[in-house]
Formats: structure tokens, C-alpha cells, sequence
DNA sequence: CTGAAAGCGCTAACAG
DNA sequence: CTGTTAGCGCTTTCAG
């Protein structure tokens, strides 16, 4: 492999002025950088980002970490670290905490302490304690998308709001049978958010004076195949129906859809839904869904990382990223009793 | 920052020791292992990966270059590639190759020879013919998931295979007016697949004496978003109806679906639709579609890196990943004309 | 079984 | 403007 050293020799500098005049530092005459410049490229030399990692104390790699991978809102906040990070000369670095039987911990401890990244972004789960404790006291700055982590620099949107948003719609439109289908997600690392959306759906309800049937909850696990056939089950009695549903999810709201297809029920006529996202499909499946911006949400915590690694002071709060109710075609006012 | 001598200076051995000790290597006694290790936890020490990887000169990351994040195939190969490296302690790094306007080259070069990553998993898109040089002359071993690129190991579907079983499938079923919704990526940064795809269906049209109408290719860009209005444009003229669209993808699929009952045809009963991949969301809608496991292929690729890694020869061939046609119920016999 | 010494490839003072 | 000298934190001979 091609060093500074070569790159030295073939220039006939030392390697601390192919250093400065590769890294553009002043001090450097514009001809002896020119010399070392075309040494550089003919010799092919990359500088070893391992090698002066060593000695700047930084790797220039983000750490992204996810509960899953896969899933729309993860994969679609990526895409926003991954639009300001790279540009900045960062790599991303995709931690998976999914499925790692017991060594959650470890994975995060060592991803931070060796030193193999300048930063983290945590996507919304639950941490326990002592990964929050790691988190918070960690030698490298943390910022959380999405989940509210206590005493953690974090941003997302207030689910409260959101579900708030979606049910007084439903409400508005004349409903008062609301279900909702929303649920823990498989592996439970991330229980806060669907349990955010769930109790405010209720509140909301009573805070109309409605009370929803027990089993007006249904758990769709916040995928599209196990919100369908919990759908099914929550339509399948004539007698015993909603005329709307709240779904915790886009991607659970088009179960329901397809769910009401299949019993026969016509949207919005029969059934009203409303999901939470504006995914990628909704826009074509008609939806009524609470927008958020997952994309943006991501650039933006890139954006915070990239000033804190730049210096910046790391502020332990929360910003609240907007959301908005984009009224589509599944909802509209309940069928005459 | 706690570094190997401070372990050593508390347990009262050199460096050297700590490092074998552990490492876990022979030669240490049971009991200086036990001190270095008791040392080690209660200052929390982790090696750090940049200063050993200078040494050994590995950096227990390996890269997936991907042409998008988001989209099914890529997150769903990813996921396999993450199950098998992350027990076997190698870190992930994500490469995203899309929207870097002319900056594609340089990315790739620099993530190989600065020596950040062990080895690459490329998933399926077009190699610049640069790119592909500097792919076999790498540093590092690289494989390819998806498409077949030419001088590269590489792993994925028969394109020319997956295409041959859908559309002979509507052709057993009777049908002769068999429209393709395909097209190329936004980027253009995966044209091969989608090409093979498309001329496969005229081939075996071709092969059974039926010759499609010029104006039933249509470009659903591999998303829903983008194939529902082009199915919409198919489908409008109920003069010059296909009785089956086969499409390039699931995702594209949904969309034909979506179009067709937007302009009250049913499915089957007026228009099959058959896909390829068998997405997650394809159960549910009850698609007809041919099969592939990128979850598998991931795998399986990560596998193969692992194995090289570890001295393996790497064989510049391509292996077939299977596919098989899974009939559910958007395909059945055309209507009687 | 353990320690000392010599780097891995680069950057950061400090001299010139 | 440029070279020299020290390391960054770890692993690896090579001696004990």
C-alpha cells in the first residue's frame, strides 16, 4: 500500500509537508503542493483515515441506530443523515440493535468507546437505563430522532399531537365509534411511541365523552401483515363495528384498507381511516394520515451533529418537528345509523 | 480516555500482556488473565478498534454500497447482510451512491484505499466502467448482489429466469394482451435489471407468437408513486385493454393493482397482475408474484465475505439465487372477449 | 509465561 | 515555507 512516506520521496518533500499541502493547510508553496498533488495521484495515494484517525482522535463516522431495519421510518431517516453526512465527508455507520439476544449493551458500549465513531444518532426505542446512562455520560455526543429520551438532546414529533390531530378529525367528521389499531412492535424496543398514541387516542375520546368498546384496540404489531388480519377481526362483526379507525401507522392503515376491502366495506363510506406518517404510498391509496418528515428529521439532527462535532454546545432538549393533517379520501362522515 | 497501559499499570503487567490476555490468546496464565481482565472491566476499558486496526491493518467494518437506501430490495439484502456480520463482530457501513452528482467515483475510491472497510458488498446497479476497474484491481474484496456484474463475484436471480415464469404464467392461463410496467430507476444508477426484465417479456411474447402493442410497455419507475398513473394510462382505454400486466416489481404491482380499481376493473376477474420479489406487503394485497429471498442473498453474500476474510479464495463467478413462482389471486384466465 | 522495543501511517508541535 | 521529532494506542517480534 502506498504511504506518505512514497508520496514523500517520489515529490522529494518530507511526509509533514505532503501532509499540509494534500490537506490544503497554508504554509505550503504553491509549487511544491503542485508537485505533490500529481505525486499524489500517480502514486494513486489515499491518505489512511485509520492512521490519521489515530492521531486526530477522530474517525469521521456517524453512528446511525436503529431498532430495526427496514422499516419506513428508520430507513426514511437514514436517507436524511445519509443527505447531510456524506457531503460533509462523513460515513455512516448502521448499528442494528434488532435481534442482538442480550448484547444490546455491548454493541452500543463498544461502537462508542473504540473510538469508531465521532457521534451517534439514536432512532426513537426505549433505552434502558443503562444504555441511557452510557448515552448521556458517553465520550461521544448522542442525539436521539424521533422517541422522547429523558435527559438526551432529542427531536421528533409530539405523538400526543399527532394522535390528537387524527382522532378530533374522526370526531369532527360526526364519528363516534373509533378503534384503533396500533400496537407494540415485535421486538419491544421501541413501546413508547405506539403507547404515546395509544392512550391519547382514548383520551381524546373521553375528553369527548365517548368511550370506546374494550376491544376497540387491536394490536397490529406496526406492519402491514399483522394489521390486516387484526383488521379483520375488528370488522368482522356487522353488529359490533366502528365506523372509523385510527391507525398508528400508515403502513398499519393500509392493512386496514385492505382489511375493509375484503369484508366488503366501502372506504370512506362504510369505514373511515386514519393513519400517522404520509408514506411513501398513502398519497395513492387516498389516505387521510397526520404528515410527518422523517427525511427532514434526519437532516436536521445531521445538521446538530455536524455543529457539535464542529464545536457547538450540545443542549440537552427536545425540539418537536411538526406534523399536519393532510385530509385525503378515506375519511368522511360516518354512515346514517 | 482509558488506554491499554492503564490497565496494565492496575494490574501490574506490561501492554503486551494486557493484549494478550485479552485477546485471549495462549500463553498466559490463568491468573494474570483474570487480574488484566478484572482491571479491564472496573475502568471500562474497550481496545480501541483504530489503533489495533493500524497495526493489523483491519478495520472490522465492511462496506454495502447501495444506489438507494429506502427502497425494499436494498433495505431487505442489507438485513441479511447485517444478521451474519454483526455476531461475527464486523461493523456496517452504508454507502449510499445516490444523488452524489459526479462525486461517485471518488466516494467508492476513497472508502476502499483508505483502508475503512475490509471488504465491500455491492448491491445490484451499474458499474461505471471505472468503478468496475477499481472494483477488481480493490484492495479489498468486493462482491456483488443483485445484478450480474461482468468479472465480479457476484450473487442474484436470473432476471431472464424470474421474467420467463411470469409472464408463461398469464400465457398458460390464456392470455394473450400482456402489458409490462417496468422502466428505469429515477437515478440511473441500476438500468440493467430493469433492461433484462423488459426485453425478456417481448422475448417470450415473442417465443409464443404474440406480439405486444407498442404502447404496452410502460415506465412505473420502480415505485408505486410513479406506476400507479402510468397503469392508469394503460389501463384508461377499455378499446385497447391488456388483460394482464406484468410488472418489474411488487411495489409496481401495487400500483397497477391500485389503478385498476380506481377504474373499477377487478382483479383478476378483468386484469391479472403478476409481479416480481414477493414483498412483504404481497401476502396481504394476495399477489401473484415470482419469489426471490434478497433476505437470503444478503446473507449469503456476507457469508462469502467472511470467508475470504478469513483467507478464502475469493472466485469470480456468478451463483444464481432461486426464484419460484407464487401464485395467489391477482392472476386467473382473461375474461371471455 | 511475560516484558521491552519497534513500529503501523499519519499529524502536530517546534525548529529552522 | 519546510523538515525533524514525537507520539496517537495498539500489536508484534524477540528476548528473557
Amino acid at each position: 500500500m502506498v504511504s506518505i512516506h512514497d508520496v514523500a520521496r517520489a515529490s522529494g518533500v518530507s511526509p509533514a509537508t505532503v501532509s499540509r499541502a494534500l490537506r490544503g493547510l497554508a504554509y505550503v508553496s504553491d509549487a511544491t503542493r503542485a508537485r505533490v498533488r500529481s505525486a499524489a495521484d500517480e502514486l494513486g495515494y489515499v491518505p489512511s483515515s485509520v492512521a490519521s484517525g489515530l492521531v486526530t482522535g477522530l474517525s469521521m463516522t456517524v453512528a446511525v441506530v436503529v431498532p430495526f431495519l427496514g422499516r419506513w421510518y428508520y430507513t426514511t431517516v437514514i436517507q436524511g443523515v445519509d443527505d447531510v453526512l456524506r457531503p460533509a465527508g462523513y460515513d455512516m455507520l448502521v448499528l442494528n440493535l434488532g435481534d442482538s439476544n442480550g448484547t444490546r449493551e455491548r454493541d452500543f458500549h463498544h461502537a462508542m468507546l473504540r473510538r469508531r465513531v465521532d457521534a451517534m444518532i439514536v432512532l426513537a426505542f426505549n433505552c434502558t437505563p443503562g444504555e441511557l446512562a452510557q448515552l448521556n455520560s458517553a465520550p461521544v455526543p448522542a442525539i436521539a430522532v424521533g422517541g422522547d429520551v429523558d435527559g438526551m438532546r432529542s427531536l421528533g414529533v409530539d405523538d400526543r399531537e399527532a394522535t390528537t390531530l387524527a382522532v378530533r378529525h374522526l370526531l369532527d367528521l360526526g364519528h363516534r365509534r373509533i378503534a384503533h389499531v396500533g400496537g407494540d412492535d415485535p421486538v419491544g424496543l421501541n413501546a413508547h411511541v405506539p403507547q404515546e398514541r395509544q392512550s391519547r387516542w382514548r383520551e381524546v375520546l373521553q375528553e369527548a365523552g365517548v368511550s370506546p368498546a374494550a376491544d376497540w384496540f387491536v394490536n397490529g404489531g406496526f406492519v402491514l401483515e399483522r394489521a390486516f388480519p387484526a383488521a379483520l377481526e375488528l370488522l368482522r362483526d356487522p353488529g359490533h363495528r366502528p365506523t372509523a379507525v385510527f391507525a398508528g401507522s400508515d403502513e398499519m392503515a393500509f392493512g386496514v384498507i385492505l382489511a375493509a376491502r375484503e369484508l366488503g366495506l366501502r372506504v370512506p363510506e362504510d369505514l373511515s381511516v386514519v393513519g400517522i406518517d404520509d408514506h411513501d404510498f398513502s398519497a395513492t391509496f387516498g389516505l387521510t394520515t397526520v404528515r410527518q418528515d422523517p427525511v427532514d428529521q434526519g437532516r436536521r439532527a445531521a445538521l446538530e451533529v455536524l455543529d457539535v462535532l464542529r464545536g457547538l454546545p450540545l443542549v440537552r432538549s427536545r425540539t418537536t418537528a411538526s406534523c399536519e393533517l393532510v385530509v385525503r379520501r378515506t375519511t368522511a362522515p360516518p354512515p346514517p345509523a
